[in-house]
DNA sequence: GATGAATGAGCGTTCATTCAT
DNA sequence: TATGAATGAACGCTCATTCAT
């Protein structure tokens, strides 16, 4: 029997999968917990979804989706690689600002599952990836960053820095205005933190 | 009642449960699998290690108490801060490179557990982030690093670079050479990826 | 709120019942596999069937109901009592032969039923058992049976070989055909299997 | 993790078993309750059996193993073809009569299983009916049985008759003694039911 | 009449931990 | 010290049945 994938209810289900995550944790986040979130019950969860995992990779493929279609659109409207990787940066931070029950649960507690699960998340952060690699390209056509750069570790330092960044800020229970941070974080990667005096 | 913290099954427990974990991963690696491969009953580990989770967090510190000494130890080798950045990185790849199965441990498997064990871990690598200021720090001091870059965010692009690198080498089954990567990354992180033509 | 038992969809309905009965077995035979197959919603049985049970009480009562009703009447074509359990035995095998969905479902799969269905399974067949009495007392009283027989016993006789007879046959695949053991069947249940030289 | 076969505990949970579905039917016969009957917690029973139809297979091969053996060796005991037949049919009785709650399992509750399961009970009844097997050859090479009877039938009508017989004894609440109907049985299966006038 | 989305009770199995030996 | 048999709480998933439309 195949599942529906759409519906008030679909939505429902996963913005409570989402809130229960956040709160729980994921491995306290049962499915009857979720359904009484979402006010279904337990079996409705599964006209939506095939099984537990099928929801957690849902609820990834869904959020992400949306964070990777807007980032994108967003850093189209730039013209110069400087504000497109700013841009980056400035969504990936503006969109977690915004959301902090999101935040928790890709930064922390989406982490923690099965070997299975992370690859299906992976495929998904791929798309990302592939934004990111885009900027690195058309930086190096524009001579704006150095022709040599290795794009993989590249791609690597941008990724692994933002994610850092955003993981420490959720850590430190979102105190601070991660936004803030962007500019600087902008300036690091391109720029290095070596002294130039004029 | 207390738990002895030495003795040689101390630490063949902790490397079967390294080995378990690398082979099988974290929800796979039952404490019977572990006595198993440690050649002790289940119940002897309890005379060990006051839970599972402290036999986790007791293989973090560890291995990571071990890996943060000898980081450390090289990098007071070197006079310069450049150098020392060179060596913390050199170290970090070189120290996972010839321990595969530690790599997959603290880069994959360790990261699915829950908040509670997440923030012992937390603890130790505290030790290790400790380092990376130091560093930066001295960079300052000695004018080789920019007066007015934010140590924390810096600290976090030169850990979230590291660590992102570590893993995507992990995640593709350690196919390649890690550690010829290190001069890369360093240049990258105090050079940026600008283009300076001269 | 009673239930309609006719109609056109209450036969589609035991009719898909059998099918899929006989293709999925009895544990796999949910109520909306049997309305998919009847082409109705699942809720549309439920106005023709109290529930579950009742559908397959009544599936067993139409179809044996029919069963026997047949055979009642070849019986009574036949005037020796010789001829009437030959023809009990034919119509047996042949009505099951012609429908090997049926045979699955009344030799194997509706026997993994609970206490209650098979007590309502029991009353149905004794109409069948009535039948078998009624030939042993009429061979009785026409001398060709012995008329000190155990009419209790020989029933059980009867009707045991014939259903092991197509049980097996069923559990055979229906590799051979069935209908040519009946003259054997009723010989060696008239005469036994001495040996008796003339 | 394989499981051990033997211990009282393994006994106990069999016979406990057989308790339970006796009394439950097979249905309502969970692990819990079985594990309650057994003076064990539901974890133990996985201790010794790999999972719930292992123990049912088990229970079955256990009970029937050692039926078959016995009677077998009553068979030996005898002589003359007549003898071992009506052995055959009186250890059957007798067996199941002194252990009702045996009888109920295996002739009503046994029966409502997956078609894996009966496939495992059916290689164990092979046994019984290879018992069977061996005395209609006997009888056919000592010229006790005609020469030109069809085994497989035979083996059908011997089996068919002695487990319908037992069957309606089971669903009459073992109101009457069974082991007196065993010469009867006996005498109607070799000499039929004809009446012949001396 | 007919639909089919929604319900929610029920259960086999795992595994960290204990404790008698 | 060391053992390993025994424990029992916890949970994802199924499916017969209902009922608003």
């Amino acid at each position: 029997m195949t599942v529906k994938r759409k519906g008030p209810k679909y939505d429902k289900i996963i913005d409570a999968a989402v809130s229960v995550i956040a709160e729980h944790g994921y491995h306290q986040s049962q499915i009857s917990k979720i359904a009484r979130e979402a006010g279904v019950a337990d079996g409705t969860i599964y006209l939506y979804f095939k099984n537990k995992e099928d929801l957690l990779i849902s609820l990834f493929q869904e959020k992400m989706g949306h964070f990777i279609d807007t980032t994108k659109n967003e850093i189209e409207q730039k013209h110069s690689v400087e504000d497109k990787l700013l841009t980056l940066i400035e969504m990936h931070f503006k969109q977690l600002s915004v959301d902090h029950e999101l935040a928790i649960v890709t930064q922390l507690e989406l982490r923690q599952t099965n070997r299975a699960l992370r690859a299906k998340i992976g495929e998904v952060l791929m798309r990302y990836l592939d934004l990111v690699d885009e900027i690195i390209i058309n930086g190096i056509d524009q001579k704006v960053f150095h022709p040599d750069i290795d794009i993989r570790i590249v791609r690597q330092m941008i990724f692994g820095t933002i994610d850092e960044t955003t993981t420490s800020w959720v850590m430190n229970d979102h105190r601070y205005d991660l936004t803030a941070l962007a500019q600087s974080v902008h300036d690091l990667l391109i720029n290095g933190f070596r002294y130039r005096p004029s």
